[in-house]
DNA sequence: TCACAATTCGAAATCGATTTCGTTACAAAT
DNA sequence: ATTTGTAACGAAATCGATTTCGAATTGTGA
């Protein structure tokens, strides 16, 4: 069982080391002939370079480093299935970390990423992420740096993103065109992006209709859980404030206060009509199925590492660059939460 | 923006490198002295040792490569999970691949994380892998390897899986306590040992209770999804055989099941009860909630780590070493879909 | 005082691939 | 015939850390 190496195939062929490497690399200072020779036999050796011996060479590791806050959430999940199906097909590896929505952790990881010597880190920020330092540093090491979903207006990089504020609107106004006119909005916490642009869209849409817009129907959620929905849910009920729809940010939070609303006899969606955030998996098989905004996550990874190349191709050939950003459109999944009969 | 290697903190402390790996690696022929300067500097640069330059000589890569066949299967991500919490700690970082459970997939996915020499691989096989060459490659490039839940008799390795035998006939032996007599099993592909065991324990519970097995009343199901599920369950029905209760090798199955029942007027669990497998997520916010086997996937990560590093430091200290295999209880959670009431 | 052992350190080889630079051989140009 | 140019290849340095082996220093015992 003899390890296959440049050098072995160098003997075999009787050329130098480094006309094999040339051969294999596409370098013009090598015949046709001998370039024939050594590319046969690589193949017919089954031999790849030794990614960690290439590295020391070229600052090329081919490792992409994926940060995202949740496993269990489905968007992620088909994000991480775009930018695989992606990057396959350039010889990319991917490494999946999650953050549990934790700055600290997120810092921890990145500096994992970093000490691994990936090329790239696509990233979709944790909930209470509120210092970018650890994020800075990626763009000084020199490595690629993609936000996407939750990113920070400050830092610049390439970013993936839905139009979250037009989802919000777009799921507001369905409920109002529905017949509600007292929504309550679940919103995320203060910090993230998304959690304010996806309530702007609710207060836009109440606006517009010429509803008015009552701080206290925000309910502000921090932890993003059912549980956690299922308890403010109550809260809000116990209140007796009068309403007739949610819109929630989270699907999750959507399904805790389902189960609040069945508990108090309160019918959906005749009672209360009720749309959700993000498709999560088994939303359609619930009683009543859920209403929710979709995210094109495969669309969207797929697009992360499009730009990480766009970006990686104009170092390498020192070719001025900019940043983009890409904004993705959702779509309303209408289930029975939010319709009308 | 200096980078920090062996040899610039050499440099600053006027000794050689070859002194100074030894200081950070633990060598005894290093004076107190120079060690603590090597240690302390170190520290206040925030030294670490290239990974890729040190694995030439090493020949440890410290990545674990985990292979499971879904991503929205919480178990393994659970699984996975574990894996995370105990490798963490000792500085292993974790790629995570999924399958699909395809055999195809799953053999390039070996040879990728070959390419990249991983000191592990983890593998939960695909649904229909037959052939086992790709694990015996993995075994020959001295990789360690280790099979759970999914596993193979024929190929040694260390492995961690559940009791499904067992597991079956609970479930089983549950249904018919709360009065079923009839009871169809929803089976997984023929291949896989999980299958076969599940629905040995399934049919040993039948005959433990003097039930008569009918293999007419067994399901395979190739695909173990909710639509596989529910057009299995439609097909089962029109042929108007007798039966109140379902044992389903899967939750997701189960789920389609449900629909089926649901739409042919049978109510769950009043004239059929019904028990998955795997408590997947929101499975406890179905109507009715589905009753369901629950497997301690974070412990069996934490063993297969375990168990990898066992096998590791035996190889460096070149001790004799014996596979082992760890088998996991599982336990039955009892929801609607199955009680009495 | 001398022989020898223990301690401490450094030089150099090594892992496997890449890349620069120099050398050869031969053809074309003068 | 001599110079110039080009195609094709190889020697050697390099990336950053590890590890063997030998050298220097110090200490110990006779």
């Amino acid at each position: 069982m003899k390890k296959i190496t440049l050098k072995y195939i160098a003997k075999e062929l009787n050329i130098a080391p480094s006309t094999v490497s040339k051969a294999l690399n596409g370098y013009s200072d090598v015949s046709a002939n001998t370039k024939k020779k050594v590319v046969d036999l690589a193949k017919s050796l089954n031999f790849s370079p030794n990614t960690q011996a290439a590295f020391l060479r070229t600052r090329e590791s081919k490792i992409i480093g994926v940060v995202i806050p949740h496993i269990s959430h489905p968007f992620f999940v088909n994000v991480v299935k775009g930018i695989l199906d992606s990057a396959e097909k350039k010889g990319y590896l991917i490494i999946v970390l999650k953050s549990n929505e934790s700055y600290d952790l997120e810092k921890k990881l990145i500096e994992k990423l970093l000490k691994q010597n990936v090329d790239g880190v696509f990233i979709s920020l944790a909930q209470d992420t509120y210092d970018l330092k650890h994020l800075e540093a990626v763009k000084k090491a020199g490595v690629v740096l993609i936000q996407y979903d939750k990113i920070s207006k400050i830092l610049e990089s390439s970013k993936v993103v839905v139009d979250d504020r037009n989802s919000g609107y777009l799921a507001t106004e369905h409920l109002i065109k529905n017949g509600c006119r007292n929504i309550v909005h679940f919103r995320g916490p203060l910090l993230p992006q998304v959690s304010i642009d996806r309530f702007l869209g609710y207060k836009n849409a109440l606006e517009d209709y010429n509803l008015i817009f009552d701080p206290k129907k925000v309910i502000t959620s921090n932890k993003m859980t059912d549980k956690e929905g299922f308890r403010l849910m109550n809260d809000f009920i116990s209140k007796k404030i009068d309403f007739d729809g949610i819109f929630s940010m989270s699907d999750y939070t959507a399904i805790g206060a389902l189960e609040s609303l069945k508990k108090h006899n309160l019918l959906v969606p005749d009672d209360i009509k009720v749309v959700g955030f993000s498709n999560w998996l088994l939303t359609d098989k619930l009683t009543p199925s859920l209403s929710t905004v979709n995210q094109p996550g495969v669309l969207m990874g797929n697009k992360c590492f499009e730009l990480f190349l766009k970006e990686v191709n104009s170092k390498k050939k020192k070719i001025k660059f900019k940043y983009e950003k890409k904004i993705f459109k959702t779509n309303l999944i209408i289930r029975e939460s939010s319709s009308l009969k």
